[in-house]
DNA sequence: AAAAATAAGTGTTAATTTGACACTAAATAA
DNA sequence: TTATTTAGTGTCAAATTAACACTTATTTTT
């Protein structure tokens, strides 16, 4: 069944780009790949691909985010679409933009993707740059209204650790005990007996997500941050 | 310039569907459109269609929402992609979902298009149910988190009516007394001496927004309702 | 002209949450 | 044993919240 309709369209290519932020015991730092293909050989970018035939566009993010990267199953959210007709110079693309936040760590070094600072992110192909600011923007509201950070992390974290989390998404300093506060009163948290002893000498306890309360209590943590709501 | 890079990959249809929300003193509305044309013709459903060579999506919605309805300028948010490969059965198609809360007025009867309460909203093709879920949720949040909701009244509005548009957008009761201090405490509401005397023999006065510092108080909106947060 | 009806508008209080503030505790290294 | 380092905790005043019901202005009815 071929209906005028659909033929009257002009179909356009369709792609993905997905953002990808890591953090390990410090600072915000983003993914990135060194081209090695024509267009634009050799230019940093965003790890990007076209969506398939038979696949849905969260599922072409996957695949392109293992391909380039090895990262499987990382939970990427859909974040805006850039699509002004002149975006890239060649043809025409419209391209559908996804993020997550990861902890540093889990990135194979067989890959040739590499971590940046995000204060230190070199010029990108296209728009890329402006889909990085982009999505720093909606990680910090996202940051500020649920506990999504806490998945991101390994599943057992320190509550130092959560903090200079947060401390990086926003480029600012958290009052320790306030946020420690804050942080306990949501009762998503339970307590290990192990501690992390590598980051102290004292060593800081660990902690887990408590998933059988999580979906219920997500909305506890609106008003997370003090005054900092994001945008 | 062809280059293989573009040549190896399949171009997809791409369109827009606009969720369109409406209120009107009671209740939330939202219009739909009888199709008079192929495919699914005579079945109800959003204002769609596809997005033209040369123009960004966001212009295509603009533009699809202006021929089948009149509404012009009205600013929409994009909020989703639908992209499953066979959520349309004759061609696959990725559409890029975008809405707006209106005043139902505003509509002109010209046009073929038509408000529905939004519990009576009738079957609609393909995953466009779906879509209106999906909206709504993201109306609900956005409502909790911006003052948005004031643009898109009229220019002047009474805190009865305001306070209607939320009840009716969250499906519950609010307290008049506490949500006026709320809505008063943000400064952002001017006071004018015309009464509305449509809805109450003592009549209501109108308020406008203070646009002047619209931008810097717009974040003190947070935490609007009291518990209702969304999703 | 008085009374009834209707929706607008307003205040208090107790409980909770916030943000500002600085010391003690635990472990290791010197 | 002393010094060093980072984890972990408590108080208080101020602000915000949510629960609560009566008065006011106007029109309609009698």
């Amino acid at each position: 069944m071929t209906l005028d309709f659909y033929n009257k369209n002009k179909k356009i290519h369709l792609a993905v780009d997905c953002i990808i932020f890591g953090f390990n015991k410090e600072e915000l730092e983003i993914l990135l790949i060194q081209r090695d293909f024509e267009p634009e050989k050799g230019k940093w970018s965003l790890m990007g691909g076209f969506v398939e035939e038979n696949e849905s566009p969260d599922d072409a993010a996957q695949r392109v985010l293992k391909s380039l990267t090895g990262l499987d199953h990382i939970y990427m959210e859909q974040f805006a679409v850039f699509g002004a007709p002149d975006r890239e110079p060649y043809e025409r693309v419209v391209s559908l933009c996804y993020f997550a936040l990861i902890n540093t760590e889990i990135l194979s070094t067989e890959y040739k993707a590499r971590w940046f600072a995000l204060d230190q992110c070199p010029p990108l192909i296209f728009d890329h740059n402006e889909m990085v600011t982009q999505a720093h923007n909606k990680l910090k509201k996202k940051a500020a209204l649920y506990p999504i950070l806490f998945e991101l992390l390994s599943d057992k974290f320190t509550i130092p650790q959560i903090t200079l989390l947060y401390e990086a998404i926003y480029q600012n300093q958290l009052d320790k005990r306030n946020f420690t506060r804050k942080l306990l009163a949501s009762k998503l948290l339970i307590k290990l007996d192990e501690k992390d002893k590598e980051n102290s000498k004292k060593g800081a306890y660990y902690y887990k997500v408590d998933k059988s309360i999580y979906k219920e209590k997500i909305m506890t943590f609106l008003n997370f941050l003090p005054g900092w709501y994001g945008e």
